[in-house]
DNA sequence: GCATCATATCAATTATTTTTGATTTGAGGT
DNA sequence: ACCTCAAATCAAAAATAATTGATATGATGC
């Protein structure tokens, strides 16, 4: 079982890497086909397969197997929690606050 | 040089590791010395530095040498860039979409 | 100048992540 | 059942990141 720490860091792992930022770019226009993001992305079948794990298991994209085909997309949930959380980790803990005037 | 994605991927690496999102927690509840750090988290001094170092290349810390110590605080201006720059990232972008009903 | 303290940097090691060809799985088609 | 194709998984190697003691830097006080 994994921390919250980690938990968390995983979702951003989704972000930190290059290749996964141009997938995401690709995947902004729609729901693509794995094999289609193997010839735009000229990335070895297993490469692709790699980090869109990576992606799915992040909770930004979502996936969809359609016969032989796998098409993924980003996914609007995941993406939502992904800001709420950005917004909670960078916000001032405004209680916890050290403030100049009331140092107890 | 970097690309945009690495510029990009290097934003969210401030977020993906256990270590520094412990960091920004403390950081917080506001600006800390890297000695109060070190000992709140019970971190070697070293091993501090190289998370702080990332942090703020990053641009989401912001870091304030006084005398023998540095203090380091949330940056709200990296903050905003990085939601905004998440949002983007995680956003259809509306003119490439696929339509079901207008295919050329 | 010299000693001290806080932090940064170095360098060697260890750990983790990424890469990629090969193999497996699983859905169709014949 | 067998063949084919798409994608996932495996496994070994390569690349990158993290860890940490030792050393360097740089500010302050004597």
């Amino acid at each position: 079982m994994l921390t919250a720490y980690e938990e968390h860091a995983k979702v951003f792992k989704a972000f930190c890497d290059e290749k996964r930022l141009r997938i995401l770019e690709l995947l902004r226009s729609g729901e693509k086909c794995a094999c289609v993001l193997i010839e735009q992305l000229d990335m070895p079948q297993s490469s692709l397969s790699y980090h869109m794990k990576i992606l799915c298991e992040s909770g930004i994209v979502d996936s969809r197997p359609e016969g032989k085909w796998t098409h993924y997309k980003i996914s609007e949930k995941g993406s939502d929690e992904a800001l709420t959380l950005l917004k909670a980790i960078t916000t001032p803990n405004a209680a916890a606050e050290e403030s100049f005037y009331c140092k107890t």
